[in-house]
RNA sequence: GUGGGUGUAGCUCAGUUGGUUAGAGCGCCAGGUUGUGGCCCUGGAGGCCGUGGGUUCAAGCCCCAUCACUCACCCCA
């Protein structure tokens, strides 16, 4: 590289004022209070899963980059344009994960999981990296949710996850703004005749095709079919249709897959069209929709992909699993007005004056913060008013206030800051004081079994 | 990758046909007498007007470039 203009913008050094500290494009700080967000979704989806049996992995951040590649398929927006690919110290291709599954997959069979009872059910919530122009719920760094069920091939277990994603979206109270797209693309080797067929149709008529597109017809013949190019539209219409190649045995398996979504009151709309953008996927493909936008910025998506586990060297393994992004979440739940409860309120300020009244307060506060009771105090502000003004800023219900008096006397002044009113408290009974003015539901206590992030 | 919009204080924005020391609201800090919040009043801090260049006696305003943010397309979460 020789010198470029973009040099000349670059900071000299001892010059750092011109340079502007920032995150880069398209990813974002999570502030405090998105985090009450992300914390509340976090949660709903960690009991469902767990109620449903699943249980916690985390895949690495990095993988080699051919785990993408052979997983995801060389030919797909995210592996030939969107991941954030560099090498090691030793010239090692590794890869910011672009999705979920093949990391578990990889995992999967790394970890002999193929002993373990099947099928293994597996969940995580991890954030993930693509790099594309960011927009209006579309990061470079975003956060999913994904679960995959690998061990098994049954349509019951499509439609678990589909339910499961249906059970988050109603606790999180954005189940009807959104809408179940479902399709069926057919075994492998269904699919296999059916790309037979299609690069006959294609045959002869390459130069008609945009480059991409005669590239795609050896590499994946399917990708022809949704590539937005004019004249290569105008073929994909006249083309073979997907439904002549499905087996009956296809057929039947989809024919289930949606007897159970009526029978567990599902409603959801048939998509041909639905082809997703990961070339793993067998049978059934979803994606979850929002209604008034439709299928840009789905909420989250999934389906099949029963030739995964053998394509990456494992047995082979039939396998189902979807993900849904947190950030799309979060948006569809600002969107319909969902507030979601803060975890963060205050429920205490302590007020002091003099050295000898802060010398006791640091016990203090120690001992309501054990009980539970969530304790902010000032402890390095001037005066009384300054101190009131900033418990007032935190909006705690109760504020104790300590001088020279109080210490001398042993108490405290608990001061009820929707009344006005305030009382002298014997300073041994504080914390139950407060603890009963706070209410024993209402306290933050620590328990090992909630540590999880 | 392609296209549109926008860059002035921490935030939301004013800024007249280019014309003195660049403004408001909110927020922040400090006061409004003796140790007590909210409302109100007073004061204060905080801006190379995104950056670089050009036109002009004079640029926040006009021109060019560049960067950033944002929205949309593609695709997906």
């Amino acid at each position: 590289m020789s010198d470029s203009t973009q040099d000349d913008v670059l900071p000299a050094e001892g010059n750092s004022k011109v340079l502007k500290m920032q995150s880069p494009m398209g990813i974002h700080d999570i502030l405090p209070k998105d985090h009450e967000y992300f914390t509340f979704i976090k949660k709903v989806a960690r009991h469902r899963f767990r109620q449903a049996g699943f249980r916690r992995i985390t895949t690495p951040i990095l993988e080699y980059t051919e785990v993408f590649k052979r997983a995801v398929g060389e030919d797909t927006d995210v592996v030939s344009k969107e991941m954030y690919t560099f090498e090691d110290r030793s010239g090692r291709s590794l890869t910011l994960k672009p999705e979920g599954t093949a990391g578990a997959v990889r995992a999967y069979i790394q970890h002999g999981m193929k002993e373990l009872p099947q099928p293994v059910e597996l969940y995580y919530i991890e954030p993930h990296f693509r790099y594309d122009r960011p927009q209006k719920g579309r990061y470079r760094m975003f956060w999913q949710i994904g679960a995959e069920i690998i061990g098994e091939s049954d349509p019951a277990l499509d439609v678990q996850c589909i339910f499961l994603v249906y059970k988050m979206l109603r606790d999180l109270g954005i189940a009807e703004r959104i809408d179940l797209q479902i399709n069926n693309i057919g075994s492998q080797k269904s699919r296999e005749k059916y790309k037979e067929a299609l690069v006959n149709y294609y045959t002869g008529k390459e130069r008609s095709l945009c480059e991409d597109c005669q590239r795609r017809m050896h590499s994946n013949p399917l990708r022809l079919l949704d590539c937005k190019n004019e004249d290569c539209r105008i073929l994909a219409q006249l083309a073979p249709k997907f439904e002549q190649y499905r087996t009956p045995e296809d057929q039947d398996f989809h024919r289930l897959v949606k007897e159970f979504l009526d029978e567990l009151g599902i409603t959801y709309t048939e998509n041909p069209q639905l082809v997703r953008g990961l070339d793993y996927y067998t049978q059934t493909v979803f994606e979850f929709w929002d209604k008034s936008t439709g299928s840009q910025n789905a909420i989250g998506g999934g389906g099949r992909y029963d030739g995964l586990v053998e394509l990456m060297g494992g047995p082979a393994t039939p396998a189902v699993g979807f993900a849904l992004g947190i950030e799309r979440v979060i948006n569809q739940m600002k969107e319909a007005g969902v507030i979601v409860p803060s975890k963060d309120e205050v429920h205490i300020f302590v007020a002091q004056l003099g050295d000898e009244a802060k010398k006791k307060c640091l016990p203090l506060i120690d001992q309501l913060r054990d009980a539970g009771i969530r304790t902010v105090g000032a402890l390095g502000k001037g005066s009384m008013k300054a101190q009131m003004r900033l418990a007032d800023k935190f909006a705690v219900p109760y504020c104790l206030i300590m001088g020279a008096t109080e210490v001398r006397e042993g108490v405290v002044i608990v001061r009820d800051m929707s009344k006005g009113q305030q009382r002298a408290v014997p300073m041994k009974d504080v914390v139950k004081e407060v603890t009963k003015l706070i209410g024993k539901e209402n306290l933050d206590t620590y328990t090992p079994g909630e540590i999880a992030f």
